[in-house]
DNA sequence: TTTCATTAAAGAAAAATTCCTTTAATGATT
DNA sequence: AATCATTAAAGGAATTTTTCTTTAATGAAA
């Protein structure tokens, strides 16, 4: 069949999750000293299949040296380049409860390129505080922000039956991508991206693997 | 060919995965009184396709009934049941900082099956408090309360680098599966149970999409 | 210098997953 | 009562992803 326009995103999702993996490992042992890691120590340390990091660091510039491995280095400066955590982007977070204040207090994130530049809630007692140095603003200055700050991402951690007005919201004023931690499934034009993170499902996996006796890692 | 022991689990992982968002859709739509569902109403939610969601279901015990759907109070109970959210498990988190307490303060774990009866930490400042009154202990005392209480699962919410040292001592002391939420991948005996839930996973995929320009949901 | 073992890379095969097609059932409509 | 349209279910095709196999390169050891 002939694919115009999907042709363009060649590498596949499984492969893009393992990648910041890697780049984890990469940078521990970069820490460590070491200068070179080859795919059965990376395959060793996932658990995974020597090839299936061949094959998965084949989508990045990096090429491998025979008998030696990938430059640890390289490794790291390609993964964070190719992941796009090497550019900043700006983000707003809405609902800042439990999950949404550890968002704000994880330095991962900015590591990894997220730039949270504002939290918003309609709790009156969060609003005006500052989080991580992250103020918390009331939903109503959503626009005036998003207009003056460039903000491509919003983060979504309401409960789950507002996701959706506020999904409407970040839409509405010019929100490229969303990230959505409620078990919701929000509703957006086909131009937004949206990335549903629920943490329950990875919770049903466990008890299927427990409940079947089974002992897999992946 | 013949596999022997493999054979035990049957439902694909990506059918579990999808499973906690029809129940939650479900649980919605029974809080709102509606009677049947269809699996064109649920894909629809999903943004899947309607035999994605059939087949899905199928690896349950509920039947639908044609023209009609599927009986949402049985959906919910067959969904619920199926994955494991109907017996309560009881849990150990170590590691209180943000991430840790934002788990503790989340609600929707007890709901799903997930009892977290203590939480552990090194960090003085925090030991002895209750977070969502659930009591934060030094980690030395884990060993005499896991004895104690009937804990199958840990939940390592700790710096990276201590990751593999946290888990090292849930298996000591018997813990069947883990819930690892930093980057570092752990390891431990064939037996253990290990999910990985990484967050910036999703980052990566988010920014892949914004940078090759997609507009795909999933 | 020669042999050996380890490795990356590429391609093929296998497995897993999703998507499509067909069938039969049945509530709603006429 | 007859027709129509919607639906679940089952099977198979297509696609995606993983695993296996082969090849060539090269550092280390003999
Ligand atoms: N806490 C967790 O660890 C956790 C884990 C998995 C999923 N989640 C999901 O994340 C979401 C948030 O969970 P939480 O535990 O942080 O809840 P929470 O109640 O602690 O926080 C929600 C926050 O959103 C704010 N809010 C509500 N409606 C709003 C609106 N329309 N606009 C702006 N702000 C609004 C509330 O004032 C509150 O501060 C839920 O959907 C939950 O299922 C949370
Ligand atoms: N905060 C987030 O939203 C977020 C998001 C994604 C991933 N993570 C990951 O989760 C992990 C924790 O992140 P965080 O933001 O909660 O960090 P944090 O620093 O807020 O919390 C870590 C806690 O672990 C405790 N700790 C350290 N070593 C310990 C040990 N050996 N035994 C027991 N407790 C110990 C610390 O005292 C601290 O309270 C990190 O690996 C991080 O990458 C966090």
């Amino acid at each position: 069949m002939v694919q115009s326009s999907k042709k363009i995103q060649v590498v596949p999702e499984p492969t893009i999750r393992r990648m910041p993996s890697y780049l984890a490992f990469a940078e521990g042992l970069l820490r460590k000293g070491q200068q070179f890691v080859s795919s059965t120590q990376i395959a060793n340390y996932m658990n995974i299949d020597p090839t299936q990091v061949t094959k998965d660091l084949s989508y990045t510039a990096i090429v491998g040296k025979t008998r030696v491995g990938y430059e640890v280095k390289a490794l790291v400066e390609v993964l964070s380049e190719f992941l796009g955590f090497t550019v900043m982007d700006n983000a707003f977070l809405v609902g800042a409860g439990s999950l949404g204040s550890a968002l704000l207090h994880d330095s991962g994130l900015s590591h990894f390129g997220l730039n949270i530049v504002a939290a918003f809630d309609v709790n009156s007692s969060t609003i005006g505080k500052k989080i991580n140095d992250i103020e918390v603003f009331h939903i109503d200055q959503f626009r005036d922000l998003s207009q003056e700050m460039n903000v491509i991402m919003g983060i979504i951690t309401v409960p789950a039956e507002n996701a959706q007005t506020v999904a409407d919201l970040m839409v509405a004023w010019g929100i490229k991508a969303i990230w959505n931690f409620t078990p919701a499934r929000i509703k957006v034009p086909d131009d937004i991206i949206v990335q549903n993170t629920t943490l329950y499902s990875n919770l049903a996996i466990i008890f299927n693997k427990l409940h079947n006796d089974r002992k897999e890692t992946r």
